[in-house]
DNA sequence: CAATATTTGCATCGCTGTTGCACTTGGCGG
DNA sequence: CCGCCAAGTGCAACAGCGATGCAAATATTG
């Protein structure tokens, strides 16, 4: 919990109980989160608004990223490499159509897609769907 | 606009109007289009309602796909080697910040990604945000 | 042309995400 | 410790998305 503190006193932001407690509930999760579900977790403590706001702060100070899939937009924290001085952007997520959970997979790189001339990438996001590893039983 | 009703007749649909001109606006258009886009370009011709049914029908019959990306939900047409018989499930698209377009580009193949042992893949959705050739002045 | 299964329009609902404004609070200096 | 003020929060309201149930209209088939 200091640790969450910390993050946001790093990153400029005031300590706040909404945001402690936004934050607190992404870290312990290692699947992405929607709205929805944040706001669920903290029990009606918090405005609907209040959360929307905090998640977009939070998006905007490169504290947690957005994952997208087809029922709509998560949000995960970011790794160290992400939100760190060497801030990439490009994320791997897995969707899996069993159990439904979004998660970042680390220590995959996406390899580089040689795009057609004249485009210039910034920002790549590559969502695989199928079946994790716990919901895979073909063993 | 034969094409178009043979593509329905293909997929035993019924030839009707909305059909006819949802499907001839996303064949015209090489953008990937949301709802509220097509409603418009529609000009109210048809309720919300059928346009979203109409919407759902094609993704279920392989016509069109969805497309992701951080403003909502778009559609688009899919290429032959998409819908034909050997349907694949790999989507490159790209997102030009500047103009705010989405397009699908075609003769790329997303390299294969070798996920951590038990996962299993099914589909790939590969987004790429950037600047398009069209509003790239690096020249 | 008639019968019928499909499609459409309308009413309605719930969820998502945003904005404006007034009130509250965190963190600062004294 | 206290007051100040910018930052953050709650409330009301709004616009858009997406879905469902039902009655009316329409496309196909024979």
């Amino acid at each position: 919990m200091t640790k969450v503190k910390d993050t946001l006193r790093e990153h400029d932001l005031r300590n706040t109980s909404c945001r402690e407690d936004v934050l607190a509930i992404l870290t312990q999760n290692n699947a992405a989160l929607s709205h929805g579900e944040i706001e669920r977790e903290l029990d009606n403590r918090f405005d609907r608004v209040t959360i929307y706001r905090t998640l977009k702060t939070f998006v905007d100070k490169g504290i947690i990223h957005k994952v997208l899939d087809e029922e709509g937009l998560r949000y995960a924290v970011c790794k160290d490499q992400c939100s760190g001085p060497q801030h990439h952007h490009d994320h791997l997520h897995f969707k899996c159509t069993v159990c439904g959970l979004t998660n970042c997979i680390e220590n995959i790189t996406i390899p580089p897609i040689q795009l057609p001339a004249g485009y210039r990438s910034i920002e790549t996001n590559l969502l695989i769907q199928g079946v994790c590893p716990l919901c895979n039983s073909d063993n």
